[in-house]
DNA sequence: ATAGTTTTTGTTATAACATAACACAACGAA
DNA sequence: TTCGTTGTGTTATGTTATAACAAAAACTAT
């Protein structure tokens, strides 16, 4: 328990990627204080099962598969296996904490949760192909686009899946 | 075979869902047709187990997955299997004939292929979660937007996945 | 044509990802 | 307590994707 003076995390929401070396202890954190506070307010049980298992997707901010999550996992005794963690996954998905990256079969805590909000709610991501973090945005514009291309093509958006892989600035993006 | 006058199809590349009742003989045709004409140019070989791969995608314009694709081919005498159309898919995806859609561990044949330019050619896909068909799109807006929020973020795109998910015209996309 | 090279194929095995099904335990309300 | 609901442990199985290697086919240059 070193360093504690509250840093205020150089912009952890602005929808770049998480600064390199921010305060992961307080993100952590909070992110967590986050998830508790919201299932609290829905009746919901964030179990010790489910609690390591975010645990695990806020250690770094790299995408993880369930297999990989599974391993990392200190099962104290019993079997446990991808079973558990897909469910935890699933819950955490249906309640925006947790997004699935389908173009790696992963999955990935969400960094700027919005309350009340489920599923993937209307986020994209920055996949970088070199380090491997993700970068969540919500850019307005592209929302609005992807809203007037779907209404000119009859076509009602129930989940739009964006998931933009390249380099981020620490991996040759800014060059 | 009957009908043959030509009907000129109706806007199959605006980037809207295929018209539910197009001419699909010359659709299938004209497609492979550039394809033997692709292969030629640059010195591939569209060998026949290439072939029964793309017309199989082909057939309707909905996503099959691998396994589907080796279940509907006739493989005369030989084993078959995954293997050889996860080849075959390879092989059209580095063309641009055929794209992956990663939400639903798919594929699909390319409507509207960009001569001498290969993977994805930054399309993006209208997935109906009803009837199962995709529609290719291409919007230049959209395409900006990324560009843009990339630099935003310090990001060098290289292989951008927009996906969305929804309800075709047909399906109650335009009610 | 024919020897050597590259490309494609056939085949088997296995890796990686995901869910079904069911019994039991824990929890929360009547 | 009793009952219904929710979560867990466990086994089995389904689905998607690739590694590895030998044999066949196609091209290339003499």
């Amino acid at each position: 328990m070193g360093e504690d003076h509250d840093h205020a995390q150089e912009r952890p929401a602005a929808g770049l990627f998480p600064a390199a070396r921010h305060d992961h202890r307080a993100c952590v954190a909070g992110l967590l204080d986050h998830a508790d506070e919201l299932c609290r307010d829905q009746g919901l049980r964030l179990t010790p099962n489910r609690r390591v298992v975010l645990e695990c997707l806020l250690a770094d901010h790299k995408p993880l598969s369930a297999y990989d999550i599974a391993e990392r996992i200190d099962w104290q005794g019993r079997r446990g296996g991808p079973v558990q963690v897909y469910r935890a996954l699933r819950f955490f998905e249906d309640l925006g904490l947790v997004h699935r990256i389908e173009s790696l079969n992963a999955f990935v805590a969400c960094t700027h949760p919005v309350d009340g909000d489920g599923a993937r709610h209307g986020a994209q991501f920055l996949v970088c192909t070199d380090c491997g973090r993700v970068a969540e945005a919500s850019d307005p514009a592209l929302r609005r686009d992807i809203g007037r291309m779907a209404r000119q093509a009859g076509f009602q958006v129930q989940d739009p899946v964006i998931e933009i892989k390249g380099l981020c600035p620490d991996c040759g993006g800014r060059r």
